[in-house]
DNA sequence: GTCTATAAATTGATAGAC
DNA sequence: GTCTATCAATTTATAGAC
């Protein structure tokens, strides 16, 4: 790194290209050229910005981090409850249907692709993305009184039931699908967690 | 095709040959001369049976597709209870835990890495598998007593459980996850189920 | 049918002018 | 810092001898 920050835009603008990109068509789909044209930056420059493809990875994987951590530090602004917050977590793909059942969830299908490739770091920084939901989602159930032996697998649960849905509709293209399940799943989180109210206020 | 079947043998041994790497590296990473090699056949060689990289995958799929029908129809054999056969469903990868947590589901990231190549017949092929797995699942839904509906969104909601279960032990690399999530699915199943016992023996 | 050699195309990465 | 031109490696696919 030869600069303190982005001066002219064209870093940022790269892994935005990159990010959507890899989403759309997969990693090793995706060419540098492809990128550089997405983001109207030749080719040849793309390499002062990023060594390598793998490097361009790993930032993207970054700014999907970074993503995730404001998004969930805005759902904790906005709600105190951590039932609604759950809720949030459940429902939050049926903000962008479309894009969902087109490719997927961003982080879990860039976990599954990059996970295969064994001999690179990419699959353990990408794996992370899916560790940051987890860790999210059982600090709302420990605030809702569960131990860490139960809050971990409730939290597994939750997520896992939510990529398998995804999953489910993004291969079967099927918008109906992912309603009907992600609200069958919101139901039954309501459903488990009704009894658990005191324990909330209390801890507040 | 100038042979009515596989005589030497090499055909099915490429096959054999390209899902396991599929499965491991997957398709994109995996090249025709890893192929050849795993299957011990020359590289132009592979040309013989297979015109394109593409149509080794399709029968690929299509082994896939055999697998799991064969594999369905000895659950049927051996159980006529529908909520034994659930049962085996959601309990299978237990049986393979070291290749699930490596790889994940075989089938379930076949689909997801083909899933993106728009521009394949492949995606449509790879999904039917996720299809033939919810379509089993549905009919021993009904068997139980359910209806089109109620039946589908059940069958729906086990196999995307499961997915999602094998998706997160396997990037994670967690065989604890696998099979405590696994139980927790096949728990909620038998006390689903419990009530409908009487449906299934007048069915009979 | 089987295999070797190679063509043809793609693509990650680099060199070097400006 | 920016960009053009190009290298080097990979990989799908084919040609043609045996």
């Amino acid at each position: 790194m030869t600069r303190a920050y982005d001066s002219s835009g064209k870093r940022t603008e790269l892994i935005r290209a990159a990010k959507h990109l890899f989403y759309r068509q997969g990693y090793r789909t995706t060419t540098l050229d492809n990128v550089a044209q997405e983001a109207a930056v030749p080719l040849g420059n793309v390499h002062y910005y990023f060594q390598t493809k793998q490097s361009l990875a790993e930032a993207v994987i970054a700014s999907h981090a970074e993503t995730l951590q404001n998004t969930y530090a805005r759902w904790e602004q906005q709600n105190d409850d951590p039932r609604l917050r759950l809720g949030r977590l459940v429902t939050a793909p049926l903000d962008s249907v479309e894009s969902v059942i087109r490719s997927g969830c961003p982080h879990g299908s860039l976990c599954q692709e990059l996970g295969k490739l064994e001999d690179s770091p990419l699959a353990a920084h990408a794996s992370q993305l899916l560790a940051l939901s987890i860790d999210w989602a059982q600090k709302q159930f420990q605030r809702m009184g569960a131990d860490e032996r139960q809050s971990r697998e409730r939290a597994e649960e939750l997520v896992a039931a939510v990529q398998g849905t995804m999953f489910l509709a993004h291969t079967l293209r099927s918008p109906q699908l992912l309603a009907t399940q992600l609200n069958r799943i919101k139901k039954r989180l309501d459903e488990e967690t009704l009894n658990s109210v005191e324990g909330v206020k209390a801890d507040e």
